[in-house]
DNA sequence: CTGAAAGCGCTAACAC
DNA sequence: GTGTTAGCGCTTTCAG
């Protein structure tokens, strides 16, 4: 049923590995302990588990607020009393307890980012550059990834909310009246990504769909297509896109658009699929708007195997502008976003917001490009 | 400088949005409120915020013990109780707080995760199935990413130990002396996933690179393949992966095995750099083994550019059977990876080990299957 | 600059 | 079945 298969070399097995006679190894993690010994063993909570800042304080001859002090503001300690301090949290292997910390200060240093999925690069890069700019400041991503639909945003979100996170990032603009809810009552930031309001729960970062999917149908009308169709996704965005696509287009006496929806996340077979039922139908596209990168190869494999020329007789848009399309589809032309810029704004105005700072643009639009490449 | 750009629509903006005159919504969350009002903001903090365990209680009429065991052990309570107090959790908008019952009990129900990168499905499939897993038992994941090379390590884990998670997932087998220690100390269960080694630090799910190496090298043999190449990147396991190809080969005769080192992680661009660097040193291979699918592409393409026939006078071996390739490049073969079962057979690992079930296999080895797709 | 006392919100252990 | 008493490990507040 497609062109893979055959010769593998398959090598699966459980290693039982009740081995005694162990290799030469001077790894002291090596066998012949006991499972007491190792970590998490039943036996293993020998002295109650960790040091403790009272721990530090005692070794190093002072008072625990000032263990703690060395640790958050070094400003308000003197020089020597730090060194000391230090001294014995080396010595300790002290590792303060944030759970303690959290719980007393009210302050988690903790942010939840909730996306779909991370399978696909799209919120993957997102939610890296996220995670790493936090990561300076101290904070911890929390990752919540809630499908497609959204349907565990609700359940995800409690699970969530009860870790005192100091922030929170959604994907997308349409969530449950009880998530939002939920989410003014935690009194926390918020920040909406990947889509566009101007009036967002409390801060966005993204781009309007409508606009790209208008933006597209323009750059395909200037180059001369006039029969578009559509191959998308049934996820909300991917919608608004299709429809400012169709806006666009109505705008220009251009109504009938055949479209066929596949189940998201799209897929290179769904895709695929899809475009065998959009000619099976009887369309005969010149461009064809797909709801992302993957879906479109997907879309050209079936052009392909139809002897359609791309970009020839077709124009092929995708969406996302993915690392791989760009190299190996010179036919394919997309719709590119900053991931990584999107993630590292919506950090940027995260602190912002958990640092109360005055200056905070509440509605920032990365906006996108449309890049042709069938030309080329 | 290769093909892409021309043509493209930008659309980028701030919006201030001091917007006053809101749109016809009926939105609560509209414009016309002040800054204090906002999630987060200064002023919020009115009722020092969430409802606690105390004040349902006082609602339900019951000691707060009783609350927590209705959330917690139900089986211990009358099912009258607990519908009063399940009323008065509905009523308040209860969200137990976690930090304080991780606090209490020593269990977090946070398991960390720390990988390179998830901007790759490579590792981001593994994480999305875990995150799957555990969350149906009660556990959240917290994102680590340790970056190539694994520089930030010992930094991370000491921010994550301080979560005091109950059990922690890395990537590999090599860590730092002083990784290995703190985990040891911190006396949690411990999976290492994407490797193999018959000693764990505590337990492991994954594969051999070695084994996947020598099963590469012994297909491309077996298909008439003599002369191999390698293109690959300097990380960890793809060293080990060449160093099993290039001992299979010894094993046979061929000691004469150019490679190339990329940086990681492998890009297309470096993947086809490295070929190009590969053909422009003299060597005329017929079949090349590249550290993923990425790099094969870009091997490729550069192998296309010069008019070099694939499979015909080469044949190009990924790794990893990322799902484009597999449509899209008949051209390539690879090594399959089940990585979402890793992410689940490691969550029930970790689940075992948290809830220190006995019948546990310490060391387990999920397998690859090397794909041939050239002769498609 | 350093410390003592109190308490964050919850659960373990033991009573009743 | 339910409640009482402590205390998890830290930070806040207020003294000195």
């Amino acid at each position: 049923m497609s062109a893979l298969s055959t010769g593998r070399t398959s090598c699966k097995a459980g290693f039982p590995v009740a081995r005694s006679a162990p290799a030469p190894s001077r790894r002291k993690t090596a066998d012949g302990k006991s499972a007491a010994e190792r970590p998490g063993g039943r036996a293993s909570s020998r002295s109650s588990g960790s040091v403790t800042l009272s721990d530090v304080a005692k070794l190093a001859g002072v008072s625990p607020i000032t263990v703690s002090r060395v640790l958050n503001r070094p400003e308000l300690v003197t020089q020597n009393t730090i060194d000391v301090v230090r001294e014995a949290i080396a010595r300790t292997g002290y590792v303060p307890n944030l759970l303690a910390g959290g719980l007393a200060s009210k302050r988690s240093r903790l942010v939840a980012a909730i996306v779909p999925t991370i399978a696909s690069s799209m919120f993957a890069e997102t939610v890296e550059a996220l995670t790493d700019k936090l990561g300076e400041s101290g904070y911890q991503v929390l990752l919540g990834l809630s499908g497609y639909p959204a349907i565990r945003e609700d359940g995800l979100l409690d699970a969530i909310l009860g870790r005192r996170p100091d922030g929170i990032l959604l994907t997308g603009i349409m969530h449950s009246p009880a998530t939002r809810q939920r989410l003014l009552a935690a009194g926390i930031p918020v920040v909406e990504i990947w889509d566009y309001t101007p009036t967002p729960i409390d801060t966005l970062v993204g781009f309007s769909h409508e606009k790209a999917g208008d933006a597209v149908a323009r750059h395909l009308l200037g180059k001369g297509r006039r029969r578009l169709a559509v191959v998308g996704a049934d996820d909300d965005r991917a919608i608004l896109r299709r429809n400012g696509f169709r806006a666009a287009l109505a705008g220009q006496g251009i109504t009938d658009v055949p479209a066929v929806t596949v189940p998201a996340p799209g897929t290179l077979r769904t895709g695929r699929d899809g475009m065998a039922r959009l000619l099976d139908g009887g369309a005969r596209p010149d461009a064809v708007f797909c709801s992302s990168d993957i879906v479109a190869q997907g879309v050209l494999a079936e052009a392909q195997s139809r002897g359609i020329s791309v970009p020839g007789d077709l124009a092929v848009m995708g969406f996302g502008d993915l690392d791989f399309a760009a190299y190996t589809f010179p036919a394919l032309s997309t719709v590119r976003i900053d991931r990584r810029a999107m993630g590292r704004i919506a950090a940027e105005t995260m602190l912002a917001r958990m640092e109360d700072r005055g200056d905070i643009e509440r509605v920032i639009d990365i906006g996108f490009e449309v890049i042709e490449r069938a030309s080329t």
